[in-house]
RNA sequence: GUCCCCAUCGUCUAGCCUGGUCCAGGACACCGGCCUUUCACGCCGGCGACAGGGGUUCAAAUCCCCUUGGGGACGCCA
């Protein structure tokens, strides 16, 4: 086949939601992969329900995603003379015909088959009465009345539909503007797009995109039809299945790493391996393995891989990363060595950015209390002996783990006590909480100074209970 | 209603094209255990599926047919 040129082509009518990201993905990939070219498209021939603000939101989550282009974007709105001179060939051609019939004459066509059990269709009308333009007439394409119209379907197989199922479908609107099937079978054709990878819900599209091809004596490209995504309930994924934006998966905290590796596994695999890299989505991405059923979306699983990301991708680059959540979260870390230190230590325990920005807080932003429950067990009046003891001992240790290690040893010795008597309060004391990261990691992280200092508070506030 | 497509654990899936190595493998979730200074991580183990029915064959998750179920399309939307 030659070079391998994909596209994605959107239409602005919203914003990018996971099911257009994860087409986008594919030709991207494949692009990538192949070495080929990906282009993108902004389908805007509906006037009314496009807007520039969708344009952005597009951009904007493809951006986020690392999903980048290498012609475009190209706009329909722009390109519709090209549009028209096809339009008017195929008329000059016969293969099109101008209507004049009204929508609602066309309703009641539609509903006069259906109360017959048959397929709501354009019944033809105007086919022969070979009308010119005038106001208010549209163009229809002239469809075979008989035979089917067929293709060889990447991951489907051979998909064969009746042309008696299809109806003389309108390629101009009486505005003259250009409709969906003209406007993409004359664009993939003219920016030579070979392979088009897209939603199942195009299926039935496609045979009149292959017609108008064939039409014009042009070659079809190959398509690809990927099964759509589902919510929960299996039905298809909408709003009330939860987040549908991909920029809401951004605003959770969710790696774009790992939103493309949970979005290529979504319907494609590659043997049993669910980890990847973006290197390795495109060296291993392969649409013979793009499955043939729905599959759902499911955030749990999406939230592991996040988490996986988190564990596996450098230190530095995580933690560049988290930079805007921990603005958001008004967390003003200290220097960048000592918040890759405390990004190590949250890693583990984090499976959002949004998660591990909250619990960086206590690093960097002070305590502002202590666990209540945990305070109860924990700072028991003896535990201001135990953390004065600590404190003099903390004194004198340089901040490295093992003497961090040394000297929770000999205090514990010293003291004669169960080595939980000594860090319960400390982890308390220096993190407010129960819960923290591993006692020598938080307090290499936090410093001589700091931690002292937040003894000096425990203890007074032990004492301040009497 | 008509046409198109799909059908392996609750979910994502491997295997299916090129039948036997599959009393079906991995991952998420769930349950149990280990590790342990907390929470996690990690590790080990468990639960759990070839939609149903017919064929073809020595042999079927794999091939064929039917049924059922699900999804999609049927717009002067894309």
């Amino acid at each position: 086949m030659g070079e391998i040129i994909t596209r994605f082509p959107p239409s602005p009518t919203g914003y990018l939601h996971v099911g257009g990201a994860r087409t986008a993905l594919f030709n991207w990939l494949y692009a990538r992969k192949t070495g080929g070219t990906f282009i993108l498209r902004i389908e805007d021939t509906d006037l009314e329900r496009s807007t520039e603000a969708s344009v952005q939101a597009i951009f904007d989550g493809l951006e986020w995603l690392g999903i980048d282009w290498d012609q475009g974007p190209f706009y329909q709105t722009q390109r519709f003379d090209l549009y028209k001179e096809v339009i008017d060939k195929l008329l000059e051609d016969g293969h099109a015909y101008w209507c004049t019939c009204t929508p609602d004459e066309i309703d009641v066509m539609r509903e006069t088959a259906r109360a017959n059990g048959a397929k709501p269709k354009y019944n033809g009308k105007c086919r022969h009465r070979n009308l010119g333009p005038g106001n208010g007439a549209v163009v229809r394409f002239k469809v075979p009345l008989s035979g089917s119209t067929a293709f060889d379907d990447m991951v489907k197989g051979r998909i064969s539909i009746p042309n008696a199922e299809l109806d003389d479908f309108i390629i101009q609107r009486s505005d003259g503007s250009p409709t969906y099937n003209l406007a993409v079978a004359v664009d993939d054709l003219t920016m030579k797009v070979n392979t088009i990878l897209r939603g199942d819900d195009h299926v039935n599209n496609t045979p009149k995109q292959v017609l108008i091809l064939q039409a014009m004596g042009e070659t079809v490209p190959t398509y690809g039809h990927v099964p759509m995504v589902l919510g929960a309930d299996k039905a298809r994924l909408s709003k009330r299945h939860g987040a549908t934006s991909v920029t809401e998966y951004r605003d959770m905290g969710i790696l774009p790493d790992a939103m493309i590796n949970y979005l290529a596994r979504l319907g494609w695999s590659c043997g049993d391996q669910e980890f990847f890299t973006r290197e390795d989505l495109i060296e291993k991405f392969d649409p013979d393995h793009i499955g043939r059923s729905p599959g759902v979306f499911d955030v749990e699983k999406l939230l592991a891989i996040n988490h996986d990301h988190i564990q596996q991708k450098p230190t530095a680059e995580v933690t560049e990363a988290l930079l805007p959540y921990l603005e958001k979260a008004g967390i003003v870390a200290g220097d960048r060595v000592q918040l890759e230190k405390a990004v190590k230590t949250l890693a583990p325990r984090s499976r959002t950015l949004v998660d591990m920005a909250e619990n960086a807080r206590f690093y960097f932003n002070g305590i502002t209390g202590y666990d209540a429950k945990m305070a109860k067990k924990a700072f028991k009046p003896e535990a201001a002996e135990v953390l004065s003891v600590m404190k003099a001992a903390l004194g004198e240790t340089e901040f490295t783990q093992e003497a961090l290690s040394a000297t929770f040893k000999a205090v514990v010795e010293k003291l004669e006590v169960g080595f939980g008597k000594v860090a319960m309060p400390m982890r308390l004391a220096v993190s407010g909480t129960g819960a923290s990261p591993d006692m020598y990691e938080m307090l290499e992280v936090l410093g001589q100074e700091e931690t002292l200092k937040r003894i000096d508070d425990a203890v007074a506030h032990i004492r301040s209970l009497g």
